[in-house]
This record gives C-alpha cells, sequence and structure tokens, in this order.
DNA sequence: TGATTTACTTGACCGGGGTCAATCCCACCC
DNA sequence: GGGTGGGATTGACCCCGGTCAAGTAAATCA
C-alpha cells in the first residue's frame, strides 16, 4: 500500500533524511515505500538479495541470525527513526540476518539507487550514512568485547544499568528471551541471576519491570570476577 | 619523518585512493603522513582520541580491546591495503581498542578533515568508505556469529578452512595466542584442539604450518553438535 | 470467561572450556 | 656451543553456564 502524500512527511521526520533539500526530498518520497508489517512478521530473511534500505518509523524490528534448531543469535534491535540493511546494500550481499516485527510497524523502503543517487547529491547525506555505520559498528565492537570479556553477571547488570530509566526503574522493552539473547544467555540463565540480584537486595523484578534499589552495588558487580 | 616524493605513490597504491583524480590525490598527498612504527609498538591506545584515519602500506596490525589484567580480545588483523579506525574518526569518540604493529610496518595516516574534503568532492570517494565500512560491519556480524553459535571445535575448524592455502597447506600468520583470541578461546584450548585434529589425522601442525590431510572429514566436523 | 498456547521460572545434572601450574620447545643471542 | 626467555604444550582440576524436564504464570483467543 502507498500513500504518498504522507509519505512525505514521515520522511522528512526521520534523522537520516533531514538534511536533504526540499527537491532531494521530493525525489526520494517518490522512490521510497511504505511497508506496514504484522507482529511476528518477517521484513527478510537471511539468504534473501537487498536492493535497499528499510528505515523504522513506527513499531520495532529485531535483527538476528537464524541458527539450526530453531535457535537464533540476536544482533540487536531497532525502534523509530533506525535504518537497518544498509550493510548488505552498500556489499551487494545477501542478507545474512533477519528482520522480524516485534510489534506492528511501519517501515520506509527505499532502493538502492535512490540512496546512491541521494550520495551523489547531497555529500553531508554521506555523512550521515557513514556515521551511521560507524555507530553501528562501534555498538557491535562493544557487544563483542562484552561477550568475551564479561561473565554472565557483569552483562545482566551492564545491561540494566544502560536501560532508560526513570526514578530507578527499568522495563525489559521486550521479551526476556530475546533480550537474553542479545547478551548470549539462555533464558534460564537470565531468569536465575535476575532471581540472585534480587535476592541480594539489588533490585526487585516483576514482570518486565525492574526497580533498581541499590544502583551503587550494581555497578559494584561489573568489576569482581 | 615525511617523504613527500614517494607518499603520492603510495596512496595512489592504496584501495581507497584509487578514485581520486590527479589534483584531489595531490592535496591528499601533501595532507598525508608517512608513519614507520616498530614490532610491539603501539599506534594509538583506547581513549585516545581520534582524528583521523590510518591505512596499512607495510607490515600488519592488530586491533584489540585491551582487558584487566594484561588480557585482550582481538577484533582483528590488518595487512597491506586495509585501513582501520576509520569508524571512531566518524563518530568523533576516542578509540575503544588499541592498535598494536605485529610486524615493523609503514602507515599512511590521514586527517579527518582531508576525508570529509574528499567526500565532498568525490561521491565515488564516499561510496569507498561505505563500503569499507561495510564490509567491517558484516565481518563483525560474522564473528558474533560464530562465537555465539558455534562450539570451539568448529571455530578453529572454520577458521582453518578459511585461511588462504596451497597444496592443502595453511600458515598461522601470527602467534597462536594471537589466533586463538580472535577466535574466543584461551591458547590451552586453541593448543588441545589443534592437537585432538591431528590425533584424528585430519590435520597435520609442526609450528605455524598447518597441512591439511582430509578437508572433507574437517568440514564434517563444523556441521556436528 | 475459561481454554490453550506461549513465556517464564525452578530444579537437577552435566560437560565444555577456562584456570593454574609445570614442562617443553625453539628462536635468538652471546 | 650452551644459555635464556617467551611461546606452546600438556596435565589436573573445577566452575560457569548450558541442557533437559517439569511446573507455573501470563498472554491470547474463542
Amino acid at each position: 500500500m502507498r500513500h504518498k502524500t504522507d509519505l512525505g512527511a514521515l520522511l522528512a521526520h526521520q534523522p537520516l533524511f533531514r538534511s536533504l533539500d526540499a527537491a532531494q526530498l521530493a525525489v526520494m518520497t517518490a522512490a521510497a515505500q511504505k511497508i506496514s508489517i504484522e507482529k511476528n512478521d518477517f521484513v527478510f530473511h537471511r539468504g534473501d538479495p537487498c536492493n535497499g534500505l528499510h528505515v523504522v518509523a513506527v513499531g520495532h524490528i529485531k535483527l538476528a541470525v537464524p541458527a539450526a534448531n530453531g535457535q537464533q543469535k540476536v544482533i540487536d534491535f531497532f525502534g523509530p527513526g533506525d535504518a537497518f540493511g544498509e550493510a548488505f546494500m552498500f556489499l551487494d550481499k545477501p542478507y545474512m540476518v533477519e528482520a522480524q516485527a516485534l510489534d506492528d510497524s511501519l517501515l520506509i523502503w527505499i532502493d538502492k539507487q535512490d540512496i546512491y543517487n541521494a550520495i551523489d547529491r547531497d555529500p553531508s547525506f554521506a555523512r550521515r550514512m557513514l556515521a551511521g555505520l560507524s555507530l553501528r559498528l562501534h555498538t557491535l565492537v562493544k557487544d563483542i568485547e562484552t561477550v568475551n570479556l564479561q561473565n554472565a553477571t557483569q552483562r545482566v547488570v551492564a545491561y540494566l544499568l544502560s536501560q532508560p530509566r526513570e526514578a530507578d526503574e527499568t522495563r525489559f522493552p521486550f521479551n526476556k528471551g530475546l533480550i537474553a539473547s542479545k547478551l548470549g544467555l539462555t533464558p534460564e540463565t537470565l531468569s536465575r541471576l535476575l532471581h540472585q540480584l534480587a535476592e541480594a537486595g539489588l533490585i526487585e523484578v516483576s514482570g518486565k519491570r525492574v526497580q533498581i534499589i541499590d544502583s551503587a552495588a550494581l555497578e559494584a558487580r561489573m568489576y569482581v570476577a
């Protein structure tokens, strides 16, 4: 389904496209497509060819590497304003990850050629893409560091402290199984560690809600072997 | 030390700069610096500010995340023609990794501003940078997949089979400890697994030299739990 | 609302790979 | 040639976190 009318407005609100002038935005709008996708549906699968990139307008998308027995390793989550799949586009390689909607979502899809045109016309658009890829790279390096150099407790604590919180309260944005996979853990282990932190009086968990009781002691747990 | 004369020739041979025209190349050459660095010396440390990028002309560089007790996690190795550190440059963040020479090496350093100028003038240069970052990202995702979804044996076998070989012979390009770290293993475990593969008659190891005896059986090991 | 699936938790068990320490091997050097 | 020091190997041991299975809570749907 395509609604050219509000597509332009949608695009203009995405960080990636904020630098484009009116003419460029019009071109991009003409080329872009709205994709609405239902919760749990796939945007693409591993092995699919990649002819463009996606931007999340509404909802949340999970990027993951599928494994043998229905397993998976979550690479990252994407929300409104985030672009994903660019790296595969620039490499002209098929996707090696799969993208699945975690909520009913609205995506914007843009053809590779249109991206290249925007790069050619607007260097600041190129810079924005470079910054976006660099940020993604930075995140992955941090993830690799985390998985290799920190034990399970440290990873869980680091995750809790990295989440946005108000009045010392945080929420798991998605199912705990997904968070566990992102942290390189099994759901069982995550559950046990949360329980253990709760018993130590550092947090209180109920459902997706987490109360941070003693953030100083929590941080201390990140630095003990 | 700076030798403007051959710097231009050096630059012109790097994949990154092949698209530049003579004028741009001249500008870049004027701005670039040769850095010679001895084996085991550091190009930069974690936390250093990043004002440009490095290209390897001669030698080999190791990127790694330093850890507490002198430990480290090797992120990747870079050889002639490879650029490294770009991501931190585009993010305006200090390095979160350290770079160390594995051989006596010759690097080319280019200031951030000059890179931005080249991007502004030459969209195909921008594309090249984007492709470079995308490739790096792709590599990291594969590494994350490997560490999370494959056991130690599978990782070692995958590494052996991924290395260039002639007449079924491969070599470890660096100390085994570094390879082990890259694979997310301890040197002890790598040693044991190599021994084990050798006992099974799949390979023969002597020093850095590895003879692949039965590549079919090796590949089979990648797919068993 | 109750029924059925899906998510989460808890327990018992186990094994892959890490740790620590001793030894070996070889490259390098006088 | 023998010494020396760092990398590599090997052995003994153990623990973290995974696996399997059962039970419980929570979400979804008719």
